[in-house]
DNA sequence: GACTTGAGTTGGTTA
DNA sequence: TAACCAAGTCAAGTC
């Protein structure tokens, strides 16, 4: 990992253009050789960057300062992706601090509360849909994608879930588009919606109750508590 | 902007919980107090990360080496949203570097060839889904939000376009829920439906025909050719 | 402030 | 490889 701290410029072409002015910022030189350009404003997104497997060239030219009055070295990077034809070519001015680091491996990111828990959980707690319910299976396959869940409710309705952690309109044409198809589908019509989810905005609630859909706000803690307690039974 | 390389761990909670076992890496402070947390692995995005607002408490503690052969000064930086109960806890075992540089005003990103470019210019270029057609506006408004353009065709029939640079499914649904709320407007029914972009995946190409509406490559280069022609004209 | 949509989205999974 | 879907998506615009 390089770390350069410089005045630059850069300017990025590839699926779209991109110019930016010189300033003074940050720049990450990783060891795949991807390149990413920081400013103190905006969130986690580099102003500009390139994704490896990407080839750097390093220039090293004889310019002036701002100023005029005497000569300076300017660096350009080049960085040119290997896949496709976007690079970036970034112009450093005045350089103030350029080290490298070796961070070694990564042991990656544990992460908990994500959309394939939810499904686990309500998997695992297909009552919460309807005491009496019984799950056919989860992801069940059709041509147009997985049906996050599909169960029969404790009328003997066949009945497909579409799970969220932030259930918004897509969402219910996700499911709109499930349940229509599987209604196709002799066996098993007819099929309902119930789309389930930690909050759900209210124009998808709307949507999703005119297009007959049942609406389910999920506790993720609560079954969370509720299948640690099962495992601690059996 | 402060960058410290540093063999660390980090716990968030907030939205998830995620752990990040002990490892080297690099992590950048902005003047906003805003967090990120960068392995070598993965491209732009951080391993972790906290968002302004938000504040960033700093402790020294006493602790041990790997080893357990002498104590050691530990920091941790206890980072909390400001508007959430999200909070990130960063542990800090063997500091490499530790750097803070002034940057100054992020002067900003010049883009060129984004979705609202392609609609500028299909709006200009009208004749594009047809000889004859007449442009009503871009951005139309609807309850649901506003329609790329609508138009008129050469036959006078109301055009609805949805323009997209990578057209997918989910932007044919899009199209779909504008063409049917349209199409109630007894002004301006009978409406069509044109699904314009760069790239149409087949997938996407098949709903959209299913549906009626009609499929549009766009390309970038010949619009903002004719565009600046134009410009040149007058 | 809530919601929708676009993004050089990134990243994971599956056909 | 291509396409779909989730993401602590983020960020901009609108209501």
């Amino acid at each position: 990992m390089r770390i350069i701290v410089a005045t630059c410029s850069a300017e990025y072409t590839g699926r779209l253009k991109a110019n930016l002015p010189q300033a003074r910022r940050v720049i990450m030189i990783k060891s795949d050789s991807s390149v990413l350009i920081f400013s103190e404003a905006g969130s986690y997104k580099p102003l500009n960057w390139m994704i490896a497997p990407c080839t750097i060239t390093e220039h090293h030219l004889i310019g002036l300062t701002t100023d005029n009055d005497h000569d300076t070295y300017l660096t350009t990077l080049e960085v040119a992706s290997e896949k496709t034809t976007d690079h970036l070519v970034i112009t450093l001015y005045e350089v103030f601090s350029d080290q490298t680091f070796d961070l070694g491996e990564e042991p990656g990111l544990v992460k908990d509360g994500v959309e394939d828990h939810l499904q686990h959980y309500l998997a695992e707690q297909i009552d919460r849909i309807g005491k009496g319910a019984r799950l056919i299976r989860r992801e069940y396959p059709t041509p147009i994608g997985p049906v996050d869940i599909l169960a029969v409710d404790n009328q003997g309705i066949t009945t497909a879930i579409e799970i969220k952690r932030h259930g918004g309109i897509a969402g219910v044409e996700q499911l709109t588009r499930y349940v229509t198809l599987l209604n196709r589908d002799t066996r098993l019509a007819p099929v309902r919606g119930i789309f389930a989810a930690q909050t759900i905005t209210p124009q998808a609630r709307t949507l999703a109750e005119d297009r007959g859909f049942e609406c389910l706000i999920l506790d993720y803690e609560e079954m969370k508590d509720e299948g640690d307690h099962s495992i601690t039974l059996f």
